[in-house]
DNA sequence: AATGAATGAGATTTCATTCAT
DNA sequence: CATGAATGAAATCTCATTCAT
């Protein structure tokens, strides 16, 4: 079945692109983590550059609707603790989608395609937690939201170094506690 | 003057190694942007990797040891502001280094080779964190040098993406009175 | 049907290896224009070779025998317009064959695999034509059939690269004239 | 030294692509004949086309203007038969770039490309040789260009089949002979 | 009979590295 | 020291052919 392998060379080339960067993975080293011939991977994509953006396009199409979800914690707290949740959940669900996002935020080029990708999501998610920012009290949401976002990054990637190492949970806990505990003293 | 060739290959190849990667940069290239023949670049480094390797031991030596100096700030809050205006000044002074670090830190065997090289480093600097943080009324210190150390790498992540839209002084000054109004109220 | 399946890859075949040449085509493309599935070219022929000789084969077949006809024209001059016009005609009427064998003379094996199977024809045709020569006039009958080869090439040529504005009625009714003329003119 | 390279790779690719055709001839063949590395192929041409486009550029330039030279001829005959030996000597000294030059005039593609790098040269032939049929008594000299040009195409097809065997010397005096002869008795 | 996914040998192209000058 | 032509191993990509369905 067509699909089959398709989906076989996709994941072994996200695992290789995530771990080893898009240069240094070889369609050689794709062919073989994904158990088909090095042939059949250009019978379904034109160059090794199409099997990234065919990354980009469907993983993160499987990835990111999730958030759309409308949750429905009722305290500001909750909510907070809960978009958080879904986010770094995504860390430790599909740390390979997070690595490969990190190392293409370093490229300009694949930055802007990432960017054009996401625009929309991107625009919702950051219409939400602004929305929810201010909900729990936020006198800066702009800021906070620029924060937040450096925090997911900056976590992500210490995560990503060292996962057993990294005390994903406690940082969240605290986090939260400190933020809200800054928000609700500044009333 | 072979030291002046040297060097115009070293900033060469950290710029494109920082900007494209370090398999995706080719020799050529190096030579090219560094207005060196490639067989020059040979005789200086044995091969690519002694380039990149090169740059870790030099170029880190180069700006590390300037968080070294004792800094005289009096009051703990001086000496955090300092201690993070140190750090992110870096990022204005030498974008391309801390874009090349956060590089290399996603690749696990480059990783470990900076770490290597920047243990001792790295232990001064924690343990100095560490005591600015205690300092600074931090109950759980460990904790924080972890949050800080999350902040810096997404500061640095998102700032690189795009420095001039990016609010790096807002940012700085909002975590500083957030961090101690935290650690103020905890008293 | 077999057999229509089998014409249709002949006939693409045929005009793949005549527009584009034989090593330029491929069984991709032929499967394509011809509307069958890889697969099928191959359960009809054991290589992509094999098409090019069944189309030797079968497509010379197909239209050299009409030459065989005896021509009831009366005078000389009548009878060799009607040759060339018999000649002249498949120009118009079957381009990619001519195309094609003007290809596959250009390449020495080919050439010798159509000599091979044309050779019975050819020779008929050089008797027949060299009769008609001597009967027209010709005091050099062998070097009459040299020119009358190298026109009918030549025009081959030429009509094929721009049939649109190639005056292939003019040409041929001057050459007419031409050698009748110097025939006539030498007796 | 790098000229040197370059024309060994050029000449070898020159009767590679003439006597096989482009599709049919690897760069591993032109290496092997040329006596180069294949990757030197690649640093002198940037693909395998390119070298074929070089070959048309540099070749072309190289035979095509030693028809430009005035020849002193007096008589038209004379002249005539100046012009003939021109273009069929070409024949004997450069058999592999007519041979190339027929190939890729069965090419649509390539037909435009010759074309367009030709189009002076042509005119200035196409005008010549016009001039010269006038001179020599031809009352219709457009369809005499057609002719000549047909003449030298079909005669260049089958010396280039078969050299050993075609008697060009003899068809160029009986050509002259039989031309001149007609436009004489046309008087 | 028919399909088109799959294969693998081989073609084109790239690039770190060497070496003659 | 310095150059850049040259190399060859390896990477990307193509395509005739096979084969399971």
């Amino acid at each position: 079945m067509k699909a089959k392998s398709r989906s076989a060379i996709i994941s072994a080339a996200l695992e290789l692109f995530a771990k080893k960067g898009f240069s240094a993975t070889t369609t050689d080293e794709i062919a073989k983590k994904g158990k088909v011939s090095k042939g059949l991977i250009f019978s379904h994509f034109h160059t090794k550059e199409d099997i990234l953006l065919a990354i980009i396009d469907e993983e993160i199409d499987r990835f990111l609707p999730k958030f759309n979800q409308d949750d429905d914690a009722r305290d500001p707290k909750e909510k907070l603790t809960s978009f958080m949740n879904g986010w770094l959940g995504l860390l430790e669900k599909e740390p390979l989608l997070i690595l490969l996002s990190l190392r293409l935020n370093l490229d300009e080029s694949w930055r802007k395609i990432l960017r054009r990708k996401g625009k929309q999501y991107i625009e919702i998610y950051l219409k939400r937690m602004r929305d929810l920012l201010i909900q729990a009290g936020s006198k800066k949401p702009d800021l906070d939201c620029y924060l937040i976002g450096v925090l997911f990054d900056g976590i992500a990637a210490n995560y990503i170094a060292a996962p057993e190492m990294f005390p994903l949970n406690d940082i969240k806990d605290y986090l939260i506690e400190l933020l809200f505990s800054y928000w609700q003293n500044q009333k």
